[in-house]
DNA sequence: TATTGTTATACTCTATAACTATA
DNA sequence: TATAGTTATAGAGTATAACAATA
């Protein structure tokens, strides 16, 4: 027995909403696509930083994708213990630590983003290309705001 | 001491990336827009679908924002509790709630909804109304994926 | 003094399974 | 049997404060 879908108000004219939902549907079908490879959304965030900028360091990684310090310990100790990712005391501040991937993260990363692109065809499969990259640029005039 | 933004690799044509972050950007400032109101957008999602909705089923209201029945309890009990949410068994069906707006119910979403316009107003301020429209047409069609 | 990473902690959101009462 | 709501519980994300080592 279907209901008709309910009206949501005022919420139909909210920017934030659409974006929470759309975020959520996103990250539900992205969940399924990695499942059986134990990653998830903020450790691939993670390991793509790094592949992008080897030798960076914990706290920069962590800047970059909005999470706090005291969060990144524990995600990087997971992926150092995983063996995805080699810690190293950084050369030039004996305060901070330098990562890069291993081989075996750099496979993981690799295979992850295979099922990542065809996470994100199936998502988009009725979006031109034109309106993907109109989509891009207008979520990262919103991401640029000064936080 | 300033550092360089980091190259986001492989994440920066990503769609999912964007949207997690822009999303994010918007909950922090939401976040922030309802200092001292005790409102969260959860809960205001909810106010909003029984406003628009009075009388309906908690259950069809959860389904409406894609909350689980089980996490759907407390944060009715939350509303009921602090008096903006009236709860009563459905006429039709004694196993159902109907869920009503108290007057002060009402009040407080009428409270939030100009911080709400405020803030959307602060977060898009570089965006034309066209660019609005747009942006909350392809995100409606990503969040129209069948679940 | 300021910064990097750490620990401890708490709150929210989300997910699953088993239960009750009604249908 | 199926559905509406409930309880219990666990995992994940995020936030703050206080600390050690180093700059």
């Amino acid at each position: 027995m279907s209901r008709k879908p309910l009206a949501i108000g005022t919420l139909s004219h909210l920017i934030g909403y659409h974006l929470r939902r759309a975020s959520g549907a996103f990250a539900l079908d992205f969940h399924e696509a990695m499942a059986g490879t134990g990653m998830r959304q903020v450790l691939l965030g993670i390991l793509a930083i790094v592949e992008a900028n080897p030798g960076v360091n914990q706290g920069a990684v962590g800047t970059a994708l909005g999470i706090k310090r005291a969060n990144m310990v524990a995600l990087i100790n997971e992926l150092v213990d995983a063996g995805l990712l080699a810690r190293a005391v950084a050369p030039d501040d004996r305060r901070a630590f330098s990562l890069t991937l291993t081989s075996v993260g750099r496979e993981r990363l690799t295979e992850c983003t295979a099922r990542i692109e065809a996470h994100e065809a199936r998502m988009l499969d009725q979006f031109t290309n034109a309106e993907r990259q109109t989509l891009i640029a207008l979520l990262a005039r919103i991401e640029a705001r000064k936080p």
